[in-house]
DNA sequence: GTCTATAACCAGATAGAC
DNA sequence: GTCTATCTGGTTATAGAC
């Protein structure tokens, strides 16, 4: 489930990260304590501060852990540049539906606690935080009057779409299987998009994880 | 901005509504602690505790409120029978829409705090709760293999790209004015949906609200 | 690298006077 | 309807032994 897979088991650092997503998932972060954490690992409370410095670092580094996974950090950093041209809007689009559904489950995390993410503290001055950055690009390409109201409303409804895909994914629209499903909602996102059958790409690829 | 408007000036309770409301969408439900409340209404701590028994309570308010208020908590149960008939579709998406827009702000509570939403406990033997039924129903339709994949994939992206534009509003999507930003987004679940040109509605109407 | 023990704190909630 | 005062319990976080 955690990535880094030598064939070496899961160290605790590893094995914190991945009961931490799924009951921070299930439960909320500021439900969940550490305590709880703790137990599910099976160590104690204060062996996880040896690991991390506070609960919130935690829930850093599960964020910065997709997105570093997620094609690299790069592909969600959407431009006016790329918006203005069907071709590359189109392409970004799929490699960003790809990101999502085989991250989902740490999309899912998002989605359930954007308050608390939100609330993060910044970490140590402009220092990586891909997290924030992409939240950024994404509001000033959304708030950039140059754009066409039309076309930024499509912006913000393929993001929606996508997102919200994903989620059910989670929760019974995925009975049909991933590859199905990611093949209808980059129907959609096309249609949102309006992208141009000629500037439409092919669609093979595959999809990973849990 | 709260309801209930005669010419009186707003009760304790509604102002605990309305701070709650603000405080609970600006640092998050759980970050905000009833002290915090209570001073900025005005009060103290205790006698937020006359008008509601626990702080879930005052979540709980600020949910049934807007499901009562958004077109009398009907719209937002969508059946399979609707999703079949494309005019019908096209009405209850336009309805939706208006719903969202007009109560965004307490939509924009309700995407920020999904997990506290979650585990709110449920009122007391299927009372009220017309938050939960929607989600239920939603998720309903989302899991019903007797609808095409394709179309429920459509289902869930309408409804991530009204959330996403309704919450873009109050971040500067909205700059255009909303009657601009409505049309747009109606235009664009249209597309979504596949709702053919014969049967979209024509698009008057207002709406209201902060 | 993991433990025990505990510090320090602050939340939600209640009792009862006014 | 609002207050003061207090209780209770859980939380993050730390110090220091092993």
């Amino acid at each position: 489930m955690n990535q880094k897979q030598d064939g070496r088991s899961p160290s605790t650092r590893e094995r914190i990260l991945d009961v931490s997503l799924r009951l921070f998932s299930e439960q909320g972060y500021d439900k969940t304590s550490l305590r709880e954490v703790a137990e599910n690992v099976g160590v104690t409370k204060a062996a996880l501060y040896y690991h991390f410095p506070s609960k919130e670092s935690v829930l850093s580094a599960l964020l910065e852990q997709a997105h570093v996974l997620g094609a690299h950090g790069v592909i969600f950093f959407p431009t006016a540049e790329i918006a203005r041209d069907p071709g590359r809007l189109a392409a970004f689009a799929i490699r960003a539906i790809d990101t999502v559904l085989s991250q989902r489950s740490v999309f899912l995390l998002m989605e359930r606690n954007r308050a608390a993410i939100a609330a993060l503290p910044l970490p140590d001055q402009d220092h990586g935080d891909l997290h924030r950055q992409m939240e950024e690009r994404w509001s000033a390409l959304l708030r950039d009057s140059a754009i066409p109201l039309r076309q930024r409303v499509r912006f913000a409804s393929a993001l929606g779409a996508v997102m919200a895909t994903a989620m059910g994914s989670l929760r019974g629209l995925g009975d049909a299987g991933l590859p199905a499903l990611r093949q209808e909602l980059a129907l959609a996102v096309m249609d949102i998009l309006e992208i141009p059958a000629s500037s439409r790409p092919p669609l093979q690829e595959s999809i990973g994880e849990s």
